[in-house]
DNA sequence: CTATTATACGGAGGGTCCCTCCACTTGATG
DNA sequence: CATCAAGTGGAGGGACCCTCCGTATAATAG
């Protein structure tokens, strides 16, 4: 989507030099400005990395880019303890410890996921490639756990990404709260069983 | 909040028939507009209303208000519910009827409750009445559970309402999916039992 | 019915965004 | 160097929320 994903494709001219550097100060800009604002405006990421907002709009041709730009180094991290829990721990253990992993780093990050999650939104179709990966690492650990029959069969890692996400998000929840649902959520995802009431 | 909340206080001078009248075309005019588009501009319902855009923002000073007076209406539907299923359920049977009601009724009107989430979330000092009203409906179904034991104790209504409203104006959710993950989170409800592994 | 006045109205325009466009500049290459 | 595609900067278009204030009018008093 932005242009560094290009940057090594057709070699007729390489990049030049002065366009990566201002890809880069771009993104730490950026990243910067999510972390200490919680949102920020395309005219300020410019001017803190010192570029004109044309700029900043050839490297990041819509603003969701340069969410999705810094969203995907988070993702990697999240990724990684999907696929460490899924190597050395029991399917249930697995799921109880990724999805509280999850929250954890999602609750970090609220404000900065909330304006990623109200352009997904926005707009559904566009699914970007960062978060096709973090669905895909929660369908592992789920999926693992369903195929192991500790997690019910009726629900998909997707949904419970669905549900998980815009809970973090949630302005009004402190992490406390946040906690104590995800151990509800977790007693929710265990195979029902017969009625006890 | 609005000026029609103060009409009935110091009849110094009652409200001039116009603006009552306008008052009431621009509610119309916003409900229709948030129900057709999802979404839409202060200008485009002043001129539905076939009111400048000065009128509008006497009437209703904040894009908030106009949403909150549209959500006013609504509300009372969902509280009469909770109040009904209080009165003619088992304890377990009107938080499941209840939670479920509240999940129709909150998909359909999607698009709309997605702005309204998005107003709270960028403000959260901004709890208007409407939505005070709505928590302490869920507060009275859960805490009916738990009094009687059927629900678990260490969460909420709050907590399910923060749970189960983003979940319903999440954008990638199906009616089917909302209705399945509503019956997970109330089998997490339930009263944890020793845990099972 | 007219005069008075508080109330209400309309819409121009200010401020903030996102984004486009294009004249100008600069780094890479022969 | 000379060339020129690649890159840059920022004015400005369009959409939005909201403010301001000159004008109009409904309610009241005489």
């Amino acid at each position: 989507m932005t242009i560094q994903d290009e940057r090594a494709e057709s070699p007729g001219r390489p990049q030049r030099a002065d366009a990566r550097r201002n890809h880069d100060l771009l993104l730490q800009a950026a990243r910067e400005l999510f972390d200490e604002e919680g949102d920020t405006s395309m005219e300020a990421i410019a001017k803190r990395a010192g570029v004109g907002v044309g700029t900043l709009y050839r490297h990041f041709p819509k603003r969701i880019d340069v969410v999705e730009a810094v969203y995907r180094d988070d993702v990697d991290q999240v990724v990684a303890v999907a696929e460490r829990d899924v190597a050395t721990r029991t399917p249930w253990e697995a799921v109880d410890s990724f999805l509280h992993a999850f929250v954890a780093y999602a609750f970090g990050k609220r404000r900065f996921l909330t304006e990623l999650r109200e352009a997904f939104e926005k707009n559904p179709e566009l699914k970007c490639d960062a978060r096709e990966r973090l669905e895909a690492a929660i369908r592992l650990v789920v999926e693992r756990g369903q195929g192991a029959g500790v997690v019910r069969s009726d629900v998909t890692g997707d949904e419970v990404f669905g549900l998980l996400g815009p809970m973090c998000t949630s302005a009004s929840f402190t992490r406390e709260q946040c906690d104590r649902l995800v151990g509800m959520v977790l007693d929710g995802l265990r195979p029902p069983v017969a009625a006890s009431r």
